[in-house]
DNA sequence: GACCAGGCACATC
DNA sequence: GATGTGCATGGT
C-alpha cells in the first residue's frame, strides 16, 4: 500500500466509525481564532469556559478585545490555563487582526494562502498549528493541521517515525490529498476523535477501528 | 496526588 | 539545529 493509499483509507474507516466531526467548534470565525490559541496545550472544556466568560459580557469581538488590557483579558480566561501567556497572545493576534485588516476576519481571509501563513506566523503566540488551525477552520484556506493526536496516529500506524517534524507531516498529507478545505477539516478532526479515544494506551488501541488497517503496519510495541 | 490536555517562545549549548 | 524549561487550570 502506498502512502496516500493508507491515507485514503484510513480517512474511510474514521468517516465509517465516527461521521462528520462539525469542525471547528464555534459560532464565529473569529471564535474560531480565539479558541485556536486558547486551546494551546489544553483540554477543550477548559477553553469553552474561557471563551464562556468572554461571550457572557458581549466581549468576543476584535473591536472589545482590542480595548481590552492584558490583565482583563487574562482573569477572564484563567479557566484555560497558562492565562498570563495566553492573554498576551491573544492580545498579539487581535491587535495584529485590527492593524492588518481593520478587525474583519473576511478581509483577512480574502489574502492569500501562502501571504497569509507567513504573517500569522510572525505574531508571537502564533505558532504553527494555531496558525494552520487559524488558516483552514477560520479563513478557509486548503492548509493541513498537525497536532500531537496526527502525531501519534501517524506514528502507531508506520506511517511517519518518532523523529518527524511538524512539516514533515503537513506536507505528507498535502501532496497526498486534494486541497479541500472540507476534506482537510474533517480529516483533522477525525484524527483527534480517534487519537483522543483509542491512541494513548496499548489496550485501547487495540480496540480502535484503525487497527486492521494496514497490513505491513506496525502493531503498537508501547504506550506513547 | 500524579498525570494529562487540540503549543509556543525563549534560553542555552 | 537540538534540547530543556516555564507557563496553569480542571478532569480522571
Amino acid at each position: 500500500m502506498t502512502t496516500r493509499e493508507k491515507l485514503k483509507r484510513m480517512y474511510d474507516l474514521l468517516e465509517a466509525a465516527f461521521g462528520p466531526q462539525h469542525w471547528w467548534p464555534g459560532e464565529t470565525a473569529f471564535e474560531v481564532m480565539v479558541g485556536a490559541v486558547l486551546t494551546q496545550n489544553t483540554n477543550w472544556k477548559n477553553v469553552e469556559k474561557a471563551i464562556g466568560n468572554l461571550k457572557s459580557r458581549g466581549l468576543l469581538s476584535p473591536e472589545k478585545l482590542h480595548a481590552m488590557r492584558v490583565g482583563e483579558v487574562a482573569s477572564l480566561i484563567r479557566p484555560a490555563g497558562y492565562y498570563n501567556v495566553k492573554a498576551k497572545r491573544l492580545k498579539n493576534l487581535v491587535d495584529w487582526l485590527v492593524d492588518e485588516f481593520g478587525g474583519d476576519v473576511e478581509r483577512m481571509s480574502a489574502a492569500g494562502l501562502a501571504e497569509l501563513r507567513e504573517k500569522l506566523l510572525a505574531v508571537r503566540g502564533v505558532g504553527r498549528e494555531t496558525g494552520d488551525s487559524i488558516l483552514l477552520y477560520a479563513a478557509r484556506k486548503p492548509t493541513f493541521v498537525v497536532d500531537t493526536y496526527t502525531y501519534r496516529v501517524l506514528l502507531r500506524h508506520a506511517l511517519i517515525d518518532e523523529s518527524a517534524e511538524y512539516d514533515e507531516i503537513k506536507e505528507m498529507f498535502e501532496s497526498d490529498l486534494p486541497a479541500e478545505v472540507e476534506l482537510y477539516g474533517e480529516f483533522h478532526a477525525l484524527l483527534v476523535r480517534v487519537g483522543k479515544t483509542y491512541c494513548r494506551k496499548i489496550p485501547r488501541c487495540e480496540e480502535c477501528p484503525l487497527d486492521v488497517t494496514f497490513e505491513d503496519g506496525a502493531r503498537p510495541v508501547r504506550d506513547i
